[in-house]
DNA sequence: GCCAACGTTGGC
DNA sequence: GCCAACGTTGGC
């Protein structure tokens, strides 16, 4: 059974429509290592909600899928680069991404507010460790945003 | 723009 | 290995 995901971006700099446009996009730039286990637990073909962080208002814009499992990071390796960081050698990489599809935009963006009132998702991490921008969901915490995402 | 939450760093 | 200082995230 695939694992659930939840990938945070911020719109300004890489939204829903930027993964349309572009088809699929590395996760490049994951700098925790919470976030960075958890990218190296994915599998090919495992859903993401998109949600769109720093945002007004902040929310699940839509749905993508995982479509490359873990690989360095090698921005990680690029001096000069907004996301070097000398501590990841050639031989032990630090930090790792993986590539991200897209499946659909959802017809009703799904903000923050009404996951927070949504039974049934009481537990979602989004709605309570929000700090965390790559997040485990339950395939029934999964159905229940797509589903609100998608009424009507 | 503020600031609470929280992750990381570094001195000891 | 503790913990204060510091930096970042992200909702508001």
């Amino acid at each position: 059974m695939a694992r659930c995901w939840l990938m945070k971006s911020e719109p300004e700099v890489y939204s829903i429509d930027d993964l349309e446009r572009d088809g699929s996009t590395c996760w490049e730039g994951v700098r925790n290592y919470q976030a960075r286990n958890l990218m190296r637990e994915m599998e090919v073909g495992d859903p993401v909600l998109f949600y769109h962080s720093n945002a007004k208002p902040p929310g699940v814009a839509g749905l993508a899928r995982v479509s490359r499992a873990a690989y360095p990071d090698h921005f990680s390796w690029e001096a000069g680069h907004k996301y070097f960081d000398p501590k990841s050698a050639a031989d032990e990489p630090r930090w790792w991404m993986v590539d991200v599809e897209y499946v659909g935009t959802l017809n009703h963006f799904v903000p923050l507010d009404d996951l927070k009132a949504e039974p049934g998702l009481e537990n979602m991490v989004v709605t309570k460790r929000s700090r965390l921008s790559v997040q485990p969901v339950r395939p029934e915490e999964y159905d229940i945003v797509a589903r609100m995402g998608t009424k009507g």
